[in-house]
DNA sequence: ATGTGTGAAGAGCTTCACAGCC
DNA sequence: GGCTGTGAAGCTCTTCACACAT
């Protein structure tokens, strides 16, 4: 693998969103400008790993006051992707569907739920939080007609891998799945799982050193690179 | 920070507990003795990635030969600290809390839905999945009693707090949280939030690049120490 | 022959420390 | 004085390559 898109680590992207979400809390609170410090405090990291992170992105700040607060959500916005509110589709309306659609705080947070599907008659039609809730059938047509390139997989498992291939097919692009199963999909199709136990056996293990250590690992991501040397 | 409990990395715990699903899978089917190579293929790593990880806790393998598997998942569930399955508890019986009842696939993989608690009446009493629900107001009194050390925590939002707090003086170490909020716990309490947003904001960041490029984290810990010196 | 175990090299991320600007 | 921006140092994890055991 060559072509390093660029030189910014994995881990600020992440941080990236987590400071997003910081500042838009303290937006709400009227803040216009904080340090990076403050920032830090907020998000629980350090300062210098804020400055650094948002260094990559150019120079953001003014020295000696801060950063103003509008200015570097606009920034994150648009590092992350999203100038515009990603809209997301849920696919599968059971227990996890049903959370999502109802107590989504995603909102606030830069992506808005603008469909779900189900192949169940009696949810079909029926409206769950901010949308009403569409066949399975439909799918395709539907992804296509409203450009849905992220799709929150809630299908029970043994339906899982069918219904990725479709989304693939249908010109899906990322698809964060609930199903514990590995999603075999094509390259251009990014999958990321969410794994609780994962997330419990780490937690198990840090709780008999009694320390908090982990950087935060929670979600299972396929690999496609297999021990190749290239 | 000193006394580093030991020198194994954190990622290296996360992937041992995908080793561990890999090869319960592999048992299953039958498989005696594995190849580095063969779990790596199954657990998308690389070779000289699960050589290491195993190294760390002992010569595990045969030269020439490999793993003997079921050796290995005993290596693994001791390096992990679960020898026993690992009982958990939920808190909070709604959407995602009987998805979790339901559904639960914990059992294959070391974990043990022991118990579940609601605050609402109409769902006391009932049975879901293979436990009873049980009064919120019991919540302290059965910790103790079952000795639970993590739980899975459930909650609406509004009640995350309170209810987090209430564990911790109960005497849960581990919490993994659904609530979109921070929980300021006691040091001996291990939060890990369900961080969706997180996920999301990666994928939309990669799908941009076509790559596929997260090492998988989805899952957002409290971090303690802000800028410290020390 | 085959596949493990491992020191050493390499890559990537974090921390440090301070110059530079307000 | 206060706070950002950033090279350099430090640290951690990964990859490599090969000795060694069966």
């Amino acid at each position: 693998m060559v072509l390093h898109s660029r030189q910014i680590p994995k881990e600020t992207i992440d941080r990236l969103f987590i400071y997003f979400r910081g500042l838009m809390c303290l937006k709400k609170e009227g803040r216009e400008t904080i340090s990076s410090g403050e920032l830090a405090d907020v998000c629980h990291v350090n300062a210098s790993v804020v400055r650094k992170d948002l260094s990559y992105f150019g120079r953001l700040g003014t020295r000696g006051v801060g950063y103003v607060v509008d200015d570097l959500v606009k920034e994150i916005r648009k590092a992350l992707r999203f100038d515009n509110a990603t809209g997301v589709a849920v696919v599968g309306v059971g227990n996890i569907g049903t959370a999502l659609l109802e107590h989504s705080t995603f909102e606030s947070e830069g992506f808005e739920i603008i469909a779900a599907f189900d192949s169940n008659a009696d949810k079909i039609g029926h409206r769950i939080g901010k949308v009403v809730v569409e066949d399975m059938a439909d799918l395709e047509a539907r992804v296509k007609e409203e450009g849905i390139e992220l799709v929150i997989l809630a299908v029970p498992e043994p339906s899982a891998a069918a219904v990725a291939a479709r989304l693939g097919d249908a010109g899906v692009k990322s698809i964060l799945s609930f199903a514990p199963c590995e999603l075999t999909m094509p390259d251009n199709v990014n999958v990321t799982c969410v794994d609780l136990s994962v997330a419990m056996a780490r937690l198990v293990y840090h709780s008999y050193f009694g320390a908090e250590n982990g950087r935060g690992a929670k979600v299972r991501s396929r690999r496609k690179k297999v021990d190749a040397v290239e």
